[in-house]
RNA sequence: GCGCCCGUAGCUCAGUUGGAUAGAGCGUUUGACUACGAAUCAAAAGGUCGCACGUUCGAGUCGUGCCGGGCGCACCA
């Protein structure tokens, strides 16, 4: 709503601008803000500012930005919805919307989230991706829930989305716990598939140990070369052990993410994209665009290279004859065998459909809502699926892998003739890590080193880290332990929904409120905080408001008919006379619509900027508004006791606007994968 | 050595393409439940936005240099 004013204002502005100044400019062009006080207005344009400078450097003349303002201003005073214009500060250009209107409109029309910038073409976002040998931990689940947000902001804004999961089921990771079955425990497939669940937790344990296997000696270590190339090479009963391991640890994986909320509609498996010849083709492809060169010489002797996005050009010609540029990346070795990213790139080509090789694809898992995620499979049969295809793809991937992921960005760009990669991206993001504090708090024996480090990066070598399902464990008994409390009426099924709701609510936000770039130093107490800004007060503020109008339709009270014209008038009276009170502090019930109405606007911004924290910020703050107002004392000059409330007028009034903000919160909430229990 | 990221209240973090008086939570202190459920609210204290120049009408935000911290730079994935 408040968007699409947004659109009208800056229009008329800027034909205004054009006959005025004779300046062009487009919307995009015009900066809108929320002006520090809702008393200002509810729009504020620092165009003036800018006018004043284009037309300095057009006309050579200082202006008055203020004196433009006005000019401006008094030229756009008929525009549909907006009450008043005022100059305020230096020169800033206020709108004043119509108030009631505006309420009116929000309680007739459910407001689409959908936005005009969307792609119009297949999204691809890959997120997840955990090896499949151990269990996950608080580091992937970063990974998921970042990812997950993403998938659900972009739909909600319009786009189409397809969910993927790449599974690494030939690498090293997977190879190690195959040693330590193979080697250290001397185990068959058969006493494997013996092993009790939970079977991730049981791989983290021995990958652990693994690491140490390999310390004792090289002949050791030799057995991981050799189980890694039976594996990539499917043979016998290794690529066997190891094909049962990734499949039943990539079920927990599934399991875990599921309690999250989390699924996925394909899982790409590496095997896979190795059987079906994926990197053949994609081989072919680069050579014929001359993206990789063949060297002769040099330390990259016998290996194809891929040189670096700036030193394709000048650079490399300073550097003279020898052929060994620094930023050169090995795709093919010189045994001949292809790197991670040469495959990484044959992998994306296919995703954008530009590899001409499909996979076949079967049902792997069925969801308890009853949808299927499929998996890859070189195994011919009727299962057509139109997966891939897109025409851009995010990658939610740790920051850490920049560097590599530069190189499979340019890989597929060379081979791309037009401009859809461009869009496509790797979406890094920071990791969790763990205070010296949480490292004790698991049992972790600290280094002196490490112990006069503030951070202790997580080690799956180590056995070091917070599992995924012990963390979600923790987050259910707590909150088990409060609703308990709380809810002593409820069944024993009830109380443990709504635990894990509230777990999950106080998981997922504890993870979104960052921003990506910012490295998470795990804290217990924190994660497993159910007050201040968490997940949880938010839950609560809409719990309260299901509360308010259970009990309204308990009295029997309509509550579901929109605001009718006849009603505006008197609203109307109501704002003015909120304006003229400004003893209440500016607790306007307008200031609190006026927020919730944001919404889009953050969504635009959380999509813009890939960042779900805005909405996760919003979603908090309006949260706590309401409690303010919620709690609004008798004595203190005003309360909004909405039950209460005598005046017919008022009391719609109040209505529409709790109404509405609850359900705000709710789609800001749903945005980020939490959901909101009846009660709590 | 090269590249990327970070430095904002005691702690953990937000801060919208440069905009009006820099905001939250936690922690600390003090108050509010015979209730539209206190997983809440009110109030107080807490800042030379790492430092120094520069660009600008305007800088936490942009540029340069320094200081301090993190990560990356394999014929691993």
């Amino acid at each position: 709503m408040l968007l699409e004013f947004q659109r009208t204002i800056k229009q008329e502005m800027c034909s205004a601008i054009k006959s005025l100044f004779d300046l062009d400019l487009t919307p995009a062009d015009i900066t809108v803000e929320s002006p520090p006080k809702v008393e200002l207005g509810d729009l504020a344009f620092p165009i003036a500012f800018q006018l004043a400078q284009r037309l300095k450097a057009a006309t050579g003349t200082k202006q008055n930005p203020r004196q433009l303002a006005e000019k401006l201003g008094n030229s756009l005073q008929n525009i549909k919805g907006v009450k008043r214009i005022e100059i305020a500060g230096a020169g800033y250009l206020n709108f004043y919307l119509d108030r009631a209107n505006f309420l009116a409109k929000l309680s007739t029309e459910k407001e689409s989230l959908v936005l005009d910038e969307i792609t119009g073409g297949k999204l691809i976002v890959e997120h997840t991706s955990i090896n499949p040998n151990k269990a996950a931990h608080i580091g992937h689940v970063r990974n998921a829930v970042f990812g997950d947000s993403i998938v659900r902001l972009l739909k909600a804004s319009g786009e189409n989305v397809e969910v993927h999961n790449y599974i690494d089921n030939t690498g090293v990771q997977v190879a190690d716990v195959v040693v330590g079955f193979k080697y250290i425990e001397k185990k068959s497939l058969q006493e494997i598939a013996a092993t009790e669940e939970p079977f991730d937790y049981y791989c983290w344990d021995l990958y652990a140990k693994v690491g140490k296997f390999y310390e004792e000696s090289p002949g050791n270590q030799r057995l991981r070369a050799a189980t890694l190339h039976e594996i990539e090479q499917n043979e016998g009963d290794t690529a066997e052990i190891a094909e049962y391991i990734s499949q039943r640890i990539l079920v927990c994986h599934l399991k875990t993410m599921w309690r999250l909320g989390i699924s996925y509609q394909v899982l790409p498996r590496e095997s896979d994209i190795l059987h079906l010849n994926f990197w053949q083709t994609a081989f072919e492809k680069l050579k014929q665009n001359n993206a990789i060169y063949f060297e002769t010489e040099g330390r990259n002797n016998g290996c194809w290279v891929m040189r670096a996005d700036d030193a394709r050009d000048e650079k490399r010609e300073e550097k003279g004859a020898e052929n060994e540029y620094e930023a050169d990346k090995i795709i093919v070795r010189s045994n001949g065998t292809v790197t991670y990213v040469g495959k990484d790139i044959a992998y994306h080509l296919w995703k954008l459909g530009q590899l001409g090789l499909d996979f076949y694809y079967k049902p792997f898992y069925t969801y308890p809502d009853g949808h299927t995620v499929y998996i890859t499979t070189t195994e011919k049969d009727n299962n057509v699926q139109n997966f891939g295809n897109g025409v851009a793809y995010f990658n939610v991937i740790d920051v850490g892998q920049s560097y590599t992921q530069n190189y499979v960005k340019l890989g597929v760009k060379l081979l791309s003739v037009d401009n859809r990669v461009e869009r496509s991206s790797h979406l890094a993001y920071e990791k969790v890590v763990l205070t010296p504090e949480s490292a004790r708090e698991l049992g972790y024996e600290l280094s002196e080193q490490e112990s006069k480090r503030s951070q202790i990066s997580m080690s799956g070598r180590k056995g070091l880290g917070v599992k995924a399902d012990d963390l979600i464990n923790k987050l259910e008994e707590k909150a088990l332990i409060e609703v308990q409390n709380r809810q002593k009426d409820a069944t024993d099924q009830e109380q443990r929904e709504i635990a894990h709701k509230v777990a999950v609510g106080a998981l997922r936000y504890f993870l979104l409120k960052f921003t990506r770039n910012t490295i998470i130093a795990f804290d217990f107490s924190e994660a497993l905080a159910f007050q201040g800004e968490t997940g949880p007060y938010i839950q609560y503020a809409v719990v309260r408001i299901g509360s308010m109008f259970r009990k309204l339709a308990e009295i029997g009270e309509e509550t579901t008919d929109p605001l009718k014209d006849s009603d505006l008038e008197a609203i109307s009276a109501l704002f003015e006379l909120e304006e003229a009170e400004s003893g209440w502090s500016g607790k306007y019930l307008w200031s609190i619509i006026h927020q919730a109405s944001r919404l889009k606007d953050v969504l635009r911004t959380s999509v813009k900027t890939l960042e779900p924290t805005h909405v996760a910020k919003y979603a908090y703050q309006l949260a706590a508004t309401f409690n303010e107002f919620y709690n609004m004392k008798v004595d203190s000059k005003v309360s909004y006791k909405v039950l209460g409330e005598p005046d017919p007028n008022r009391r719609r009034l109040l209505i529409a606007l709790v109404a509405y903000v609850g359900q705000q919160l709710e789609s800001a909430l749903n945005l980020l994968g939490v959901e909101v229990p009846a009660k709590m």
